[in-house]
DNA sequence: CGCGCTCAAAAGTCAGACTTTTACATCACA
DNA sequence: TGTGATGTAAAAGTCTGACTTTTGAGCGCG
């Protein structure tokens, strides 16, 4: 699943990104470039090329005579895809999650007003076979099958809407669904109203009933976020 | 306003960086790092540190016996504030504004429908305040004065929002609102309807008033659509 | 035609010497 | 005692050259 390090300093990243995004080197918390190099056994060079990854993630700033300091969480480019890997990794995965749903739930109605509007006819054929799929395997503990094709459905939806900022949360949506199937509840098989819901979306964008989908859109992003607690009025 | 390059490393970034976003390097074309360190007089280590970060944000792939080769547009980190501020620098800056403020659109009305619900009375103090400057600088051609507070106004709705990813937009939406009063055209005053609208949601949202700020803040988001000629139903 | 072998090109790694910035401490002077 | 100039050393930054590793591409052989 993880891209499996290649090049040292990869692994270096692999090492040092998990450790400071899940709080094990705090924010304000200095390290030494040279001391680092020296307790992960690589070459100055390595390093710096791993510090300079993690600065332009504003996880760290590098300061001469100081030293790399560790950033306050705030300053967090949080929408890199592999900030977000290392901290749905890390110990507050279930934060994370929440905080993710939310976005999804604002982006994705728009996005598929947006798709009723936009989306090609091939677009849409791929749009009713994931919902196709997802009815398929709604029963019968195909809880990987189904994860699949709803990942798929929404990842269609997102490039459907033709925006670009859109299209590129596909990565994190499919973050957030496999985290709920993976290490959420999810035990038993997904609720029949939100396959429905899903076929019901196809249809709108289908027929280019924006209104409709966004609204049907929401419906599911309600109880996305009604499955992790966060109240809906 | 931009951060002036402190570091050679930086420096060669801000060169190659808006270079590749620009298009100057097609997707697919392949750039060698030594003849880039020669072409630009930096060392390979410095060189190699730069392709690092351009690498973190997928803008190109370095392969052995390869070379460095620029990634097409779909595979670029998009939400990385250094590749928005690149792409808003550069030639297609129309297309960028378009989408960004559909992102806006999408995240800002959920998230002052949050901030109705999660604000402290010093972000409800704060909010008003902008209000008022925005109020007090929306005649008489005092365009910059009324930019500084409604940057600062929608800051602070996505910061009360309580949701980490709603608030890291902050610099999104600055960079929005700056860019449509400095490169479009933005010659007169703001609308009066418009500035009115920011009052109300402040007030919503001081009385926890969800729904309403909500559906407020979607009115402005409609006219910040219409101002790029994006169709509204 | 295709299979494998070889070769070289380019990135990757390392080590060491040198430069530059700058926090901190020290000291002189008011 | 407080304040400002000065010096020093620590850490990042830079450069260079030698070496290793991977791997695409060409070549020859079956």
């Amino acid at each position: 699943m993880t891209t499996q390090a290649q090049g040292l300093h990869a692994r270096v990243l692999e090492t040092l990104g998990p450790a400071i995004t899940a709080g094990e080197y705090k924010p304000g918390s200095v390290l030494r470039t040279d001391e680092l190099a020296e307790r992960l056994e690589v070459s100055r060079s390595v390093m710096r090329e791993a510090v300079r990854v993690l600065e332009s993630m504003h996880l760290v700033e590098s300061r001469r005579r100081v030293g790399v300091t560790v950033r306050p969480v705030a300053e967090w480019n949080v929408y890199d895809p592999q900030v977000i890997r290392w901290r749905l990794a890390g110990a507050d995965r279930p934060r994370q999650l929440r905080s993710l749903t939310v976005l999804r739930s604002a982006v994705e109605p728009v996005a598929a007003g947006l798709a009723a509007r936009n989306a090609t006819p091939e677009q849409c054929a791929e749009l009713t076979e994931c919902a196709l799929g997802m009815v398929a395997t709604s029963r019968g503990q195909q809880l990987e099958a189904y994860l699949v094709h709803d990942i798929a459905f929404h990842r269609v939806i997102l490039n459907a809407s033709g925006n670009e900022m859109f299209a590129h949360l596909g990565d994190l949506v499919a973050e957030v669904l496999s985290g709920r199937t993976h290490h959420q509840v999810m035990f038993k098989d997904p609720d029949p109203p939100a396959v429905r819901l899903h076929v019901q979306v196809a249809e709108a964008v289908r027929e280019g009933d924006a209104a409709r989908a966004e609204e049907l859109t929401r419906e599911i992003a309600v109880g996305a976020l009604q499955e992790l607690d966060i109240l809906a009025p």
